[in-house]
DNA sequence: TATTGTTATACTCTATAACTATA
DNA sequence: TATAGTTATAGAGTATAACAATA
């Protein structure tokens, strides 16, 4: 099954390898982001707040520690109006609450209350279930080196990513 | 960094293989998707369409034969009238055209023009270099390992997928 | 004056429902 | 009656701009 625009016969010279990992990295994107696995876990975790929401309450559990409002839009990659919908959104539900910042009367730190925090768990272990589930019978060697080079893709990535904003998105070092 | 929900510090007993595999996704899948370097991308390709729009193109162009729009549709995982409407716009741009199917005058079959051809390359080029830059010093075992790794993950997760349909989302054997 | 957060608003993306035309 | 495609509409998701409060 290719549903991605890039794994047609149609290819650069040389470069296959790394071809081959694009598409694969849309298709994983659409299926993961949009799709329908998002949704079961979060009927699993039952509660009713829209995706990002969720997604913001288990980055506050991971995070474990309390985060502010700013911090939460990084994190989730959002833009900080959209963080402050969210977190209304959870605090509405009873599954996060504030606390004021003693230093500084700005802030306001966010944490997950109980129900949160178990929704949260509850949705992750779906996730964690669902994943082992796909890849259980892979050879524990490829499992641990999809782990370890996955980890070093999406560092790479990002730090790459970060310069696209610098300089006008000059492609890295080795580039077309 | 970690911006992931999944990354931090709790975390399940005895899976920390998947376990550290899934907030990357998701972290790739939002860097990716929503990013700057879409974007990026598209600027160098010099066509100002919509991104959905552009994904249309790019899939047309490396599917290599034209398609109708029920299969645009699936391709790109969108519904029928969305694939519509892209479809639409590229051709407002002159980026592909109609032909009709001389055996059932329903369908039309959509092809990318040259013009049109023309930009789904220069985009791939401007990816494929800058996806080349983030790994070149990259062992070229990893590369390649990646490559086949995240092949068969999509593969496994697009089918397990389908499944979440079928029943009603019974994880995988193995799952938690 | 800079920073944290909020409110108000608009835009992008995608889906559902209702319709037309051909098979 | 079923299928390919379109039009119209509605809803999620996210961003930009303007504002309030504190530092």
């Amino acid at each position: 099954m290719d549903t991605s625009p890039l794994g047609g016969p149609k290819h650069a010279d040389g470069q296959d390898g790394v071809l081959a990992v694009m598409p694969r990295l849309a298709q994983l994107s659409n299926a993961v982001s949009r799709g329908r696995l998002v949704q079961h876990a979060m009927d699993a975790a039952g509660v009713t707040v829209e995706r990002p929401a969720f997604s913001v309450l288990l980055t506050l559990h991971f995070a474990g520690k309390p985060l502010r409002v700013k911090e939460i839009a990084e994190k989730v990659q959002v833009v900080q109006p959209h963080a402050t919908r969210q977190v209304q959104q959870l605090e509405r539900r009873g599954l996060v609450r504030r606390i004021g910042d003693p230093d500084d009367g700005r802030v306001s730190l966010i944490e997950p209350t109980d129900d949160g925090a178990r929704a949260a768990d509850r949705y992750a272990h779906t996730l964690i279930g669902w994943f082992t589930g796909v890849v259980a019978h892979w050879p524990e060697q490829d499992r641990d080196d999809l782990g370890r080079l996955l980890t070093r893709l999406a560092d790479d990535v990002t730090a790459q990513l970060a310069h696209l904003d610098d300089d006008t998105a000059a492609p890295p070092a080795g580039g077309a």
